[in-house]
DNA sequence: AAAGTGACAATTA
DNA sequence: CTAATTGCCACTT
């Protein structure tokens, strides 16, 4: 574990339900604007299930991917009521 | 230790 | 407007 995953976790999960966040915004409370990047292959890498990482989405509007599958992800932000 | 990978983003054509 | 390219970061191998 690093600082940076630490911080990305902390912040993914204090995300509220019904509420989402971009890469590019987790990337910015991390204290790094510019890892978006990295936000995301963390959460990939690690499928925390304590961490809500399908409140994640794209700046573009767009779902992502999902380690449980991105379909699932999708379901789940149209069942908590989120819509673009 | 060095190179490669990826759930991205912004720019250019 | 959509499609393709480039740049970026941290993690994995």
């Amino acid at each position: 574990m690093s600082l940076f995953s630490e911080q990305v976790y902390k912040i993914v999960s204090r995300i509220p339900k019904g509420k989402v966040l971009t890469y590019k915004q987790v990337a910015i409370l991390t204290g790094n604007p510019l890892a978006f990047r990295a936000v995301g292959n963390i959460l990939n890498k690690n499928h925390n299930k304590n961490i809500p990482c399908h409140r994640v989405i794209r700046s573009d509007g767009k779902i992502g991917g999902y380690n449980k599958g991105s379909k699932l992800k999708e379901k789940i932000l149209k069942e908590e009521g989120f819509v673009k």
